[in-house]
DNA sequence: TCTGGGGTCCTAGGACCC
DNA sequence: TCTGGGGTCCTAGGACCC
Protein backbone atom coordinates (compact mmCIF):
# COMPACT_ATOMS: atom_id res chain seq x y z
CA UNK A 1 0.00 0.00 0.00
CA UNK A 2 0.50 3.40 -0.65
CA UNK A 3 2.82 5.66 2.10
CA UNK A 4 0.50 7.48 4.12
CA UNK A 5 -0.53 10.41 1.97
CA UNK A 6 -1.70 13.60 3.37
CA UNK A 7 -4.94 14.92 1.64
CA UNK A 8 -3.04 17.86 -0.19
CA UNK A 9 -0.09 17.28 -0.62
CA UNK A 10 -0.78 13.75 -2.70
CA UNK A 11 -2.72 12.67 -5.13
CA UNK A 12 -2.57 10.55 -8.20
CA UNK A 13 1.40 12.36 -8.96
CA UNK A 14 2.76 10.23 -6.18
CA UNK A 15 3.02 12.06 -2.19
CA UNK A 16 4.68 15.24 -3.30
CA UNK A 17 3.62 17.23 -6.28
CA UNK A 18 5.76 19.98 -7.75
CA UNK A 19 4.17 23.06 -8.29
CA UNK A 20 5.16 26.34 -9.72
CA UNK A 21 3.34 29.51 -9.52
CA UNK A 22 4.67 31.94 -12.04
CA UNK A 23 3.61 35.56 -11.36
CA UNK A 24 5.16 38.05 -13.79
CA UNK A 25 5.95 41.36 -11.95
CA UNK A 26 4.19 44.67 -13.08
CA UNK A 27 3.41 42.79 -16.27
CA UNK A 28 1.66 46.22 -18.09
CA UNK A 29 4.21 48.19 -16.85
CA UNK A 30 7.10 45.85 -18.09
CA UNK A 31 6.21 45.54 -21.53
CA UNK A 32 5.63 49.58 -21.89
CA UNK A 33 9.36 49.09 -21.01
CA UNK A 34 9.89 46.58 -23.41
CA UNK A 35 9.58 48.68 -26.21
CA UNK A 36 10.06 51.71 -24.08
CA UNK A 37 13.50 51.17 -22.56
CA UNK A 38 13.89 55.04 -21.62
CA UNK A 39 10.95 54.01 -18.91
CA UNK A 40 13.48 51.52 -17.23
CA UNK A 41 13.75 52.65 -13.28
CA UNK A 42 11.00 55.73 -13.75
CA UNK A 43 8.15 55.57 -12.43
CA UNK A 44 5.32 53.94 -15.02
CA UNK A 45 1.72 53.93 -14.47
CA UNK A 46 -0.46 51.81 -17.01
CA UNK A 47 -4.08 53.18 -17.09
CA UNK A 48 -7.16 51.48 -18.31
CA UNK A 49 -10.59 53.58 -19.75
CA UNK A 50 -7.51 56.30 -19.81
CA UNK A 51 -7.12 58.61 -22.45
CA UNK A 52 -3.73 60.58 -22.43
CA UNK A 53 -5.74 63.63 -21.86
CA UNK A 54 -6.43 63.48 -18.02
CA UNK A 55 -8.85 62.17 -15.60
CA UNK A 56 -11.24 59.18 -16.17
CA UNK A 57 -10.30 55.30 -15.66
CA UNK A 58 -8.33 53.42 -13.27
CA UNK A 59 -5.16 52.30 -12.79
CA UNK A 60 -4.47 48.67 -14.15
CA UNK A 61 -0.69 48.50 -13.20
CA UNK A 62 1.80 50.77 -11.57
CA UNK A 63 5.49 50.52 -11.47
CA UNK A 64 7.47 49.86 -8.26
CA UNK A 65 9.06 53.60 -8.76
CA UNK A 66 5.61 54.84 -9.20
CA UNK A 67 3.86 52.26 -6.04
CA UNK A 68 6.14 55.09 -3.68
CA UNK A 69 4.52 57.69 -4.36
CA UNK A 70 0.65 56.22 -3.61
CA UNK A 71 -0.05 54.82 -6.39
CA UNK A 72 -1.88 51.29 -6.99
CA UNK A 73 -3.69 49.39 -8.94
CA UNK A 74 -7.61 49.90 -9.55
CA UNK A 75 -6.94 53.23 -8.36
CA UNK A 76 -8.67 55.49 -10.09
CA UNK A 77 -6.80 58.10 -12.29
CA UNK A 78 -7.46 61.17 -10.44
CA UNK A 79 -6.14 60.02 -7.46
CA UNK A 80 -2.97 58.42 -8.72
CA UNK A 81 -2.12 62.04 -10.84
CA UNK A 82 -2.71 63.90 -7.44
CA UNK A 83 -0.07 61.41 -5.84
CA UNK A 84 2.07 61.03 -8.71
CA UNK A 85 1.98 64.18 -11.32
CA UNK A 86 2.01 62.97 -15.51
CA UNK A 87 5.70 64.26 -16.45
CA UNK A 88 4.28 65.72 -19.46
CA UNK A 89 2.07 68.13 -17.62
CA UNK A 90 4.86 69.30 -15.02
CA UNK A 91 5.43 73.43 -15.28
CA UNK A 92 9.11 74.73 -15.96
CA UNK A 93 10.02 75.13 -12.38
CA UNK A 94 8.44 71.41 -11.04
CA UNK A 95 10.76 68.41 -9.60
CA UNK A 96 10.87 66.18 -12.72
CA UNK A 97 11.69 63.67 -10.22
CA UNK A 98 8.31 63.54 -8.42
CA UNK A 99 6.25 62.38 -11.61
CA UNK A 100 5.41 59.39 -13.91
CA UNK A 101 4.75 58.44 -16.85
CA UNK A 102 1.25 57.14 -17.84
CA UNK A 103 0.74 55.07 -20.94
CA UNK A 104 -3.05 53.71 -21.55
CA UNK A 105 -2.97 49.82 -21.82
CA UNK A 106 -2.11 48.03 -24.94
CA UNK A 107 -3.43 44.33 -24.05
CA UNK A 108 -2.87 43.21 -28.03
CA UNK A 109 0.78 44.36 -27.37
CA UNK A 110 1.03 42.45 -24.03
CA UNK A 111 -0.39 39.38 -25.03
CA UNK A 112 1.87 38.75 -27.89
CA UNK A 113 4.60 39.47 -24.62
CA UNK A 114 2.70 36.91 -22.80
CA UNK A 115 2.39 34.25 -25.81
CA UNK A 116 5.98 34.35 -25.67
CA UNK A 117 6.40 33.98 -22.09
CA UNK A 118 3.21 31.60 -22.07
CA UNK A 119 5.57 29.26 -24.77
CA UNK A 120 8.59 28.83 -22.32
CA UNK A 121 6.06 27.67 -19.57
CA UNK A 122 4.49 25.21 -21.83
CA UNK A 123 7.91 24.09 -22.97
CA UNK A 124 9.37 23.42 -19.12
CA UNK A 125 6.15 21.42 -17.91
CA UNK A 126 3.66 19.42 -19.18
CA UNK A 127 0.72 20.64 -17.60
CA UNK A 128 0.26 24.62 -17.42
CA UNK A 129 -2.63 26.27 -16.35
CA UNK A 130 -2.75 29.67 -17.65
CA UNK A 131 -4.94 32.01 -15.04
CA UNK A 132 -4.50 35.14 -16.70
CA UNK A 133 -2.44 37.58 -18.92
CA UNK A 134 0.51 37.36 -16.62
CA UNK A 135 -0.07 34.15 -14.19
CA UNK A 136 0.15 30.66 -14.73
CA UNK A 137 0.52 27.34 -12.73
CA UNK A 138 2.91 24.88 -13.88
CA UNK A 139 2.78 20.95 -12.24
CA UNK A 140 6.58 19.99 -12.99
CA UNK A 141 6.44 17.08 -10.83
CA UNK A 142 7.67 14.99 -13.58
CA UNK A 143 10.32 17.61 -14.35
CA UNK A 144 12.51 17.69 -11.43
CA UNK A 145 12.45 16.64 -7.67
CA UNK A 146 12.61 17.85 -4.05
CA UNK A 147 15.65 16.29 -3.28
CA UNK A 148 18.73 18.31 -2.99
CA UNK A 149 21.12 19.22 -5.64
CA UNK A 150 23.93 17.37 -5.19
CA UNK A 151 26.28 20.25 -4.54
CA UNK A 152 24.04 21.15 -0.87
CA UNK A 153 21.45 22.36 0.60
CA UNK A 154 18.87 24.04 -2.28
CA UNK A 155 16.22 21.76 -3.96
CA UNK A 156 16.40 20.26 -7.38
CA UNK A 157 13.08 22.07 -7.64
CA UNK A 158 14.68 25.32 -6.55
CA UNK A 159 16.97 24.79 -9.75
CA UNK A 160 14.48 24.39 -12.36
CA UNK A 161 12.51 27.20 -10.93
CA UNK A 162 15.28 29.70 -11.43
CA UNK A 163 16.02 28.13 -15.08
CA UNK A 164 12.08 29.26 -15.76
CA UNK A 165 12.69 32.47 -14.62
CA UNK A 166 15.55 33.19 -15.94
CA UNK A 167 14.73 31.93 -19.78
CA UNK A 168 11.64 34.38 -19.37
CA UNK A 169 14.22 37.00 -18.01
CA UNK A 170 16.57 36.20 -21.37
CA UNK A 171 14.44 35.08 -24.14
CA UNK A 172 11.31 37.60 -22.96
CA UNK A 173 12.99 40.45 -20.98
CA UNK A 174 10.59 40.68 -18.30
CA UNK A 175 10.72 39.78 -14.82
CA UNK A 176 9.01 36.71 -13.31
CA UNK A 177 8.53 35.67 -9.34
CA UNK A 178 8.22 32.23 -8.91
CA UNK A 179 6.96 29.96 -5.75
CA UNK A 180 7.21 26.20 -5.27
CA UNK A 181 5.66 24.49 -3.43
CA UNK A 182 3.73 21.16 -2.87
CA UNK A 183 0.25 22.47 -4.03
CA UNK A 184 -1.16 25.36 -6.02
CA UNK A 185 -2.29 27.85 -2.59
CA UNK A 186 0.89 28.01 -1.48
CA UNK A 187 2.96 28.48 -4.02
CA UNK A 188 0.57 31.38 -5.34
CA UNK A 189 1.37 32.34 -1.21
CA UNK A 190 4.88 32.06 -1.78
CA UNK A 191 5.47 33.97 -5.73
CA UNK A 192 3.93 36.74 -3.51
CA UNK A 193 6.02 36.46 -0.98
CA UNK A 194 8.96 37.98 -2.18
CA UNK A 195 8.08 39.83 -5.44
CA UNK A 196 9.47 41.43 -7.60
CA UNK A 197 11.87 39.30 -9.31
CA UNK A 198 11.64 36.51 -6.22
CA UNK A 199 12.13 32.69 -5.86
CA UNK A 200 10.48 31.09 -2.87
CA UNK A 201 9.96 27.67 -2.36
CA UNK A 202 8.00 25.82 0.14
CA UNK A 203 9.30 22.54 0.58
CA UNK A 204 6.57 19.75 1.72
CA UNK A 205 7.29 19.79 5.29
CA UNK A 206 7.78 23.36 5.27
CA UNK A 207 4.46 24.51 4.34
CA UNK A 208 2.47 25.14 7.61
CA UNK A 209 5.06 26.95 9.45
CA UNK A 210 5.58 28.67 6.55
CA UNK A 211 2.09 29.34 6.08
CA UNK A 212 1.55 30.42 9.39
CA UNK A 213 2.18 34.38 9.87
CA UNK A 214 1.14 34.95 6.83
CA UNK A 215 -2.04 37.48 7.01
CA UNK A 216 -5.26 36.45 6.21
CA UNK A 217 -5.78 38.83 3.47
CA UNK A 218 -3.12 37.17 1.12
CA UNK A 219 -4.66 33.68 1.02
CA UNK A 220 -6.23 33.59 -1.86
CA UNK A 221 -9.96 34.13 -1.70
CA UNK A 222 -9.96 36.08 1.28
CA UNK A 223 -11.00 39.64 -0.18
CA UNK A 224 -12.12 42.57 2.04
CA UNK A 225 -15.37 41.54 3.43
CA UNK A 226 -13.61 38.10 4.76
CA UNK A 227 -10.85 39.63 6.30
CA UNK A 228 -12.91 42.06 8.15
CA UNK A 229 -14.74 39.08 9.95
CA UNK A 230 -12.38 36.95 10.50
CA UNK A 231 -10.41 39.82 11.87
CA UNK A 232 -13.42 39.91 14.11
CA UNK A 233 -13.12 36.43 14.93
CA UNK A 234 -9.96 37.43 15.79
CA UNK A 235 -8.32 35.77 12.90
CA UNK A 236 -5.58 37.78 11.74
CA UNK A 237 -3.18 35.31 10.31
CA UNK A 238 -3.09 31.89 8.33
CA UNK A 239 -1.57 30.15 11.42
CA UNK A 240 -5.12 31.66 13.34
CA UNK A 241 -7.21 30.43 10.37
CA UNK A 242 -5.57 27.23 10.45
CA UNK A 243 -6.39 26.67 14.13
CA UNK A 244 -9.96 27.76 14.08
CA UNK A 245 -12.96 25.47 14.05
CA UNK A 246 -13.45 23.96 10.87
CA UNK A 247 -17.08 23.90 11.59
CA UNK A 248 -17.36 27.34 12.57
CA UNK A 249 -15.84 29.02 10.09
CA UNK A 250 -18.15 26.73 7.60
CA UNK A 251 -21.01 28.23 9.59
CA UNK A 252 -19.75 31.70 9.21
CA UNK A 253 -18.53 31.31 5.38
CA UNK A 254 -20.48 28.58 4.12
CA UNK A 255 -18.68 26.24 2.04
CA UNK A 256 -15.94 28.06 1.29
CA UNK A 257 -15.08 28.55 4.96
CA UNK A 258 -14.13 25.14 5.25
CA UNK A 259 -11.87 25.37 1.88
CA UNK A 260 -10.06 28.69 3.63
CA UNK A 261 -9.56 26.57 6.44
CA UNK A 262 -7.73 23.87 4.29
CA UNK A 263 -5.75 26.18 2.49
CA UNK A 264 -4.16 28.01 5.50
CA UNK A 265 -3.37 24.55 6.61
CA UNK A 266 -1.33 23.88 3.35
CA UNK A 267 -4.19 21.68 2.12
CA UNK A 268 -4.93 21.51 -1.25
CA UNK A 269 -5.83 18.64 -3.20
CA UNK A 270 -6.70 20.81 -6.34
CA UNK A 271 -4.26 18.95 -9.12
CA UNK A 272 -3.03 21.56 -12.02
CA UNK A 273 -5.30 21.56 -14.79
CA UNK A 274 -5.22 23.08 -18.19
CA UNK A 275 -7.18 26.60 -18.67
CA UNK A 276 -10.96 25.24 -19.48
CA UNK A 277 -13.37 26.85 -21.87
CA UNK A 278 -14.91 30.44 -20.60
CA UNK A 279 -18.05 29.94 -19.28
CA UNK A 280 -19.09 33.56 -20.32
CA UNK A 281 -17.81 36.87 -22.45
CA UNK A 282 -19.13 40.29 -21.39
CA UNK A 283 -18.03 43.79 -22.40
CA UNK A 284 -18.68 46.94 -20.48
CA UNK A 285 -18.00 50.06 -20.43
CA UNK A 286 -18.65 53.69 -18.49
CA UNK A 287 -20.14 56.57 -19.05
CA UNK A 288 -17.56 59.79 -18.34
CA UNK A 289 -20.68 61.56 -16.73
CA UNK A 290 -23.43 59.27 -15.73
CA UNK A 291 -26.36 59.45 -17.59
CA UNK A 292 -30.59 59.02 -17.74
CA UNK A 293 -30.59 59.96 -21.23
CA UNK A 294 -32.22 56.68 -23.09
CA UNK A 295 -30.73 57.05 -26.32
CA UNK A 296 -27.38 57.09 -25.16
CA UNK A 297 -27.77 53.97 -23.07
CA UNK A 298 -29.29 52.38 -25.97
CA UNK A 299 -26.12 53.47 -27.90
CA UNK A 300 -23.95 52.11 -25.69
CA UNK A 301 -25.62 48.87 -25.19
CA UNK A 302 -25.79 48.22 -28.88
CA UNK A 303 -22.64 49.28 -29.37
CA UNK A 304 -21.78 46.19 -26.55
CA UNK A 305 -24.19 43.42 -27.43
CA UNK A 306 -21.90 43.87 -30.91
CA UNK A 307 -18.68 43.59 -29.76
CA UNK A 308 -20.08 40.17 -27.40
CA UNK A 309 -21.13 38.88 -30.49
CA UNK A 310 -19.01 39.27 -32.63
CA UNK A 311 -16.66 37.87 -30.29
CA UNK A 312 -18.33 34.91 -29.66
CA UNK A 313 -18.40 34.10 -32.83
CA UNK A 314 -14.69 34.58 -33.39
CA UNK A 315 -14.32 32.06 -30.47
CA UNK A 316 -16.82 29.49 -31.97
CA UNK A 317 -19.12 29.82 -28.96
CA UNK A 318 -23.02 30.00 -28.65
CA UNK A 319 -24.66 31.24 -25.94
CA UNK A 320 -27.58 30.77 -24.32
CA UNK A 321 -28.39 33.79 -21.95
CA UNK A 322 -27.71 36.56 -22.50
CA UNK A 323 -28.05 39.81 -20.20
CA UNK A 324 -27.11 42.90 -19.21
CA UNK A 325 -25.85 44.67 -16.29
CA UNK A 326 -26.62 48.39 -15.26
CA UNK A 327 -24.59 49.92 -12.41
CA UNK A 328 -26.13 53.09 -10.83
CA UNK A 329 -24.46 56.03 -9.15
CA UNK A 330 -23.32 55.33 -6.50
CA UNK A 331 -22.07 51.75 -7.66
CA UNK A 332 -25.01 50.00 -7.29
CA UNK A 333 -25.15 46.76 -9.35
CA UNK A 334 -27.98 45.24 -11.16
CA UNK A 335 -28.00 42.16 -13.45
CA UNK A 336 -31.01 41.15 -16.11
CA UNK A 337 -30.71 38.28 -17.89
CA UNK A 338 -32.89 35.51 -20.03
CA UNK A 339 -32.28 32.51 -21.01
CA UNK A 340 -33.53 31.27 -24.85
CA UNK A 341 -34.57 27.74 -25.25
CA UNK A 342 -31.46 26.59 -26.80
CA UNK A 343 -28.01 28.05 -28.20
CA UNK A 344 -27.78 30.70 -30.19
CA UNK A 345 -25.11 32.67 -32.21
CA UNK A 346 -27.15 35.37 -33.09
CA UNK A 347 -25.75 39.05 -32.92
CA UNK A 348 -29.25 40.62 -33.81
CA UNK A 349 -30.85 39.20 -30.90
CA UNK A 350 -28.01 39.81 -28.59
CA UNK A 351 -28.71 42.96 -29.43
CA UNK A 352 -32.67 42.86 -29.38
CA UNK A 353 -32.44 40.76 -25.78
CA UNK A 354 -29.95 43.65 -24.19
CA UNK A 355 -32.08 46.73 -25.36
CA UNK A 356 -35.62 45.16 -24.18
CA UNK A 357 -33.94 44.68 -20.76
CA UNK A 358 -32.87 47.68 -20.78
CA UNK A 359 -35.79 49.35 -21.63
CA UNK A 360 -38.09 47.17 -19.31
CA UNK A 361 -36.71 48.65 -15.99
CA UNK A 362 -33.64 50.95 -16.68
CA UNK A 363 -35.02 53.14 -18.92
CA UNK A 364 -35.09 55.88 -16.90
CA UNK A 365 -31.97 55.54 -14.54
CA UNK A 366 -29.54 57.35 -14.50
CA UNK A 367 -26.68 55.03 -14.86
CA UNK A 368 -22.70 55.18 -14.80
CA UNK A 369 -21.88 51.71 -16.59
CA UNK A 370 -23.73 49.30 -18.57
CA UNK A 371 -22.46 46.37 -19.83
CA UNK A 372 -23.81 43.16 -21.99
CA UNK A 373 -23.19 39.61 -21.32
CA UNK A 374 -23.78 35.99 -22.87
CA UNK A 375 -23.43 33.00 -20.82
CA UNK A 376 -24.05 29.48 -20.91
CA UNK A 377 -21.86 29.10 -23.66
CA UNK A 378 -21.04 26.10 -25.39
CA UNK A 379 -18.57 25.17 -28.43
CA UNK A 380 -19.35 23.92 -31.48
CA UNK A 381 -15.27 23.26 -31.99
CA UNK A 382 -15.11 20.35 -34.59
CA UNK A 383 -17.79 20.97 -36.80
CA UNK A 384 -18.13 25.10 -37.20
CA UNK A 385 -21.35 23.71 -39.10
CA UNK A 386 -23.73 26.11 -37.00
CA UNK A 387 -23.85 29.32 -39.68
CA UNK A 388 -27.24 30.14 -37.88
CA UNK A 389 -29.43 27.98 -35.22
CA UNK A 390 -28.82 25.44 -32.39
CA UNK A 391 -31.22 23.33 -33.79
CA UNK A 392 -28.25 21.02 -35.27
CA UNK A 393 -26.13 21.79 -32.33
CA UNK A 394 -28.77 21.99 -29.69
CA UNK A 395 -31.35 19.16 -30.28
CA UNK A 396 -29.00 16.08 -30.89
CA UNK A 397 -27.30 15.80 -27.81
CA UNK A 398 -24.57 13.28 -29.10
CA UNK A 399 -22.35 14.55 -31.96
CA UNK A 400 -21.87 17.61 -31.07
CA UNK A 401 -21.52 17.95 -27.62
CA UNK A 402 -17.80 18.20 -25.97
CA UNK A 403 -15.73 17.00 -23.73
CA UNK A 404 -16.86 15.17 -20.53
CA UNK A 405 -20.32 14.57 -19.36
CA UNK A 406 -21.73 16.94 -16.61
CA UNK A 407 -20.05 16.09 -13.32
CA UNK A 408 -20.88 19.95 -13.19
CA UNK A 409 -20.99 21.66 -9.83
CA UNK A 410 -17.67 20.91 -7.75
CA UNK A 411 -17.54 18.75 -5.26
CA UNK A 412 -15.14 16.11 -7.23
CA UNK A 413 -12.47 17.96 -4.99
CA UNK A 414 -10.38 19.32 -7.78
CA UNK A 415 -12.88 21.63 -7.59
CA UNK A 416 -14.10 24.00 -9.80
CA UNK A 417 -13.71 24.75 -13.67
CA UNK A 418 -12.98 21.35 -15.34
CA UNK A 419 -16.25 21.02 -16.75
CA UNK A 420 -17.48 22.38 -19.82
CA UNK A 421 -21.04 22.56 -19.78
CA UNK A 422 -22.70 20.32 -22.11
CA UNK A 423 -25.17 21.30 -24.76
CA UNK A 424 -28.75 21.16 -22.81
CA UNK A 425 -30.15 18.38 -24.76
CA UNK A 426 -33.14 18.64 -26.92
CA UNK A 427 -36.36 21.09 -26.67
CA UNK A 428 -37.18 22.56 -23.80
CA UNK A 429 -40.38 24.78 -24.52
CA UNK A 430 -39.69 28.50 -24.95
CA UNK A 431 -41.15 30.44 -22.13
CA UNK A 432 -40.99 30.81 -18.89
CA UNK A 433 -42.41 32.83 -16.53
CA UNK A 434 -43.26 35.97 -17.57
CA UNK A 435 -41.93 37.91 -20.65
CA UNK A 436 -39.58 35.89 -21.71
CA UNK A 437 -38.50 36.70 -25.22
CA UNK A 438 -38.92 33.76 -27.43
CA UNK A 439 -36.27 32.54 -29.49
CA UNK A 440 -37.88 31.35 -33.09
CA UNK A 441 -35.40 33.09 -34.96
CA UNK A 442 -34.79 32.69 -38.65
C1' DT B 1 -10.14 60.40 -2.94
C1' DC B 2 -17.18 58.38 -6.09
C1' DT B 3 -14.89 53.17 -8.65
C1' DG B 4 -12.17 50.44 -15.26
C1' DG B 5 -12.96 45.95 -17.46
C1' DG B 6 -13.22 40.90 -17.83
C1' DG B 7 -13.93 36.95 -15.50
C1' DT B 8 -15.24 32.82 -11.69
C1' DC B 9 -17.88 30.60 -8.10
C1' DC B 10 -21.50 30.39 -4.53
C1' DT B 11 -26.00 31.21 -2.54
C1' DA B 12 -30.83 32.14 -2.02
C1' DG B 13 -35.46 32.13 -3.44
C1' DG B 14 -39.01 31.03 -6.84
C1' DA B 15 -41.15 28.13 -10.48
C1' DC B 16 -42.09 23.80 -11.72
C1' DC B 17 -42.12 18.69 -11.71
C1' DC B 18 -42.83 14.14 -9.62
C1' DT C 1 -57.51 21.01 -0.89
C1' DC C 2 -53.67 20.58 2.04
C1' DT C 3 -49.24 18.56 3.36
C1' DG C 4 -44.52 16.76 2.52
C1' DG C 5 -40.16 15.87 0.31
C1' DG C 6 -36.78 15.59 -3.50
C1' DG C 7 -34.90 17.53 -7.50
C1' DT C 8 -33.84 20.84 -11.42
C1' DC C 9 -33.48 25.12 -13.60
C1' DC C 10 -33.70 30.00 -13.53
C1' DT C 11 -32.53 34.79 -12.03
C1' DA C 12 -30.16 38.08 -9.08
C1' DG C 13 -26.76 39.43 -6.10
C1' DG C 14 -22.38 39.03 -3.52
C1' DA C 15 -17.54 38.15 -2.98
C1' DC C 16 -13.42 37.57 -5.08
C1' DC C 17 -9.50 37.56 -8.55
C1' DC C 18 -6.36 39.72 -12.04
Amino acid sequence: MAEETLPGTADDDGPDSIVLHVDMDCFYAACERLREPELEGEPVVVGMGYESGEGHGAVATASYEAREFGVESAQPISTALERLPRIDDLAPDDDPAAAGHYRTVDLDFYKRVAADVKAILHDCADVVREVSIDEAYLDVTDRTAWDLAASGDRTLAEGFARYVKQRIAREVGVAASIGVAPNMSTAKIASDFDKPDGLVVVRPGEVRSFLAPIPVEEVHGVGPVTARKLGSLGIETAGDLAEADASALEAEFGSRGRELHDRARGYDDRTVTPTGRPKSLSRESAFTEPTADIEDKREVVRALAADVADRARSRGAMYRTIGIKVVVPPFDINTRATSLSGPVDDPELVESVALDLLDAEFAETIVRKLGVRVSKLSFADADQSSLDGWESAGADGDGGSDDRVGDDRHDDDTGRDTDDDEPPAGRETTSRGGQSSLVEFD
